[in-house]
DNA sequence: GATGAATGAGGATTCATTCAT
DNA sequence: AATGAATGAATCCTCATTCAT
């Protein structure tokens, strides 16, 4: 990871992650097909991972804001973790389309639909909007919360990743525009 | 653009290209340094022209909201037009981090400084909320953009993404949850 | 082919022919889809060429024995003329069973019909005995010239292999046995 | 064997074989040399077994014919029986010229040296002709056997090989010329 | 004796780049 | 200016061989 993270996928070779690992290149290939399988395997286990995590983390809260925030805390934490994991996992998706199989597909869906149900059940609670597009907002939710890893990683990964969970949430829910009818900020 | 788009950079080969073009593999280099040039120079291109036009377009709105609207039309409009370019453009920002000069960087964060811009006068006009983190809104703005992109490429780009305007800005302006129920912090 | 016969086809390295030819190594692809198209490429060409001119040789001749004369003259003088091709060509079809295609397999089998024309028409001139297994003589004939050649390479070429056409006709013909019924030799 | 006889030996994995002899791949270096030395081990001790089977089987006939009979009945019956040593002894010589040493060298000899007796002592009991060119002979025989071997390979081992005797011999003794054409020089 | 994980040298193949035409 | 054949460095991958367990 620390290597694709550094140079890319296609501008590492693996001699470059087989010293890094401090093994042969030979050795690479008793645990990986080919390179390829390199990223599909880190790319499938971190994937599961993540997401069995992010399932946990939602089921912890009960009503749908609360399950929003620790949805976005932990993946902003995941992230935080392991610099290198979140460069690949950022930039995996584009630069090796082809890669990419199914069973992840799948669960990049399942994310999706995690975020959908959140939508749903909040909008049961009345805390969220009836009127707006849940399938333009499960996808713009993520992709707001990417945008905020991209910049943190841009940035070299040197202020607290976690602590925009909260402008984040506030960003979402209340959006950026003044109430009109009655203003509640102070 | 169109190999770029198929097959990624690194998967692209010159000769690829230069058939595309119907010239000679040769011919590439007169008009190109190298391959990362082509590279270059079509993002120096197009992020220049693009954002040309980007300012343009906000200046031809008064209010904040509307600048902001316009913005967002105008991006999606450019995006639909050429879905080739669109794809590139998506990519090659984390696919080849080092081709991407500090010309274009300086573009990227001027594209960062309209939104900037808007927001504080947004606020100054009183229909954008003072109480917002500006850091944050402004690179949320574009990844929830680029993710209703990326999602429309990912379909194959068929259905209207320019029609995804309206929802966005609501999305943007208003947030997601019910205006009665605006407190969220328990 | 002078690499192929020096170490056989496994043992040659695209390096090692690349060099003989006096070209760079990626030249030899810009001829040949791969390695082993080299081989396929060698042997289709070959096995038509000389082919070819057997069946020319053989209807030079009005008789059947001449025929076969011919035949077995114009193999041993082929491979006399080229060495390198003699050995590769002999050893090709062990060494790499998979690489021979269809087209060389029909070739083959047409080598095996001429002869086996010729006998059908030695046995209606009466030159021929008409109470043999045709099948087992039409690749036994082969086998025995390939035998010669074999063991004239073993050797190293450096001999007359032509000359040995007429001791083979005399064997094909009257065999090894003494003539019970009449002694004919003198 | 059966993994030579399969991909042949350059083709052949020292894992392939390891995993069909049912032992560890370590376990192979315990026993040969290198992979050069299974081929060699085999060649001797099968080349060596094979040949004493040769001349007891010719020592048990009395006169040159049947000495003759004997031989190739024996050899066809060898390698009838086990059609994987037929496979890799057919192809051994050629595929791996280096590998074969001078004992076996010294043993392929001895079986032209058989060969050549019999014809001798032929000559000598009258039933083999005196004018023909020994040197030749000895190396047809064999070749001629080698072809019926090979298109019994060919064909996938199903017919019986060892009915190919009587043919060979009636082919070798009377040759495939009319009694009463036998002048085959105009 | 047997194992099989680890090794790393070696080789096929690709492709950006050059340059004589 | 355009070409495209030739180049050869770079890289993935294989597999014979070793050796600690």
């Amino acid at each position: 990871m620390k290597i694709f993270a550094l140079r890319g996928f296609y501008q590492s070779t693996i001699s470059q992650i087989a010293k890094e690992a401090g093994v042969a290149d030979g050795t690479i290939y008793l645990y990986f097909k080919n390179k390829d399988d390199i990223m599909v395997q880190f790319f499938t286990y971190k994937t599961r991972q993540v997401f069995n995590n992010f399932r946990e983390e939602v089921q912890r809260a009960d009503n749908a804001v609360d399950k929003l925030r620790n949805l976005i805390q932990r993946q902003l934490t995941e992230f935080q973790r392991d610099q290198n994991m979140a460069l690949v996992y950022q930039s995996a998706q584009l630069q090796c389309k082809d890669l990419i199989d199914d069973q992840i597909m799948e669960i990049s869906k399942m994310y999706l639909g995690i975020i959908a149900e959140i939508i749903e059940q909040g909008q049961e609670e009345g805390c969220i909007r009836k009127d707006i597009y849940t399938g333009l907002v499960k996808r713009v939710i993520p992709g707001a919360i990417d945008a905020v890893i991209n910049t943190w990683l841009h940035a070299g990964g040197n202020y607290d990743l976690v602590s925009m969970t909260e402008p984040l949430m506030d960003l979402f829910i209340r959006g950026i525009g003044s109430p009109v009818e009655n203003n509640i900020n102070p």
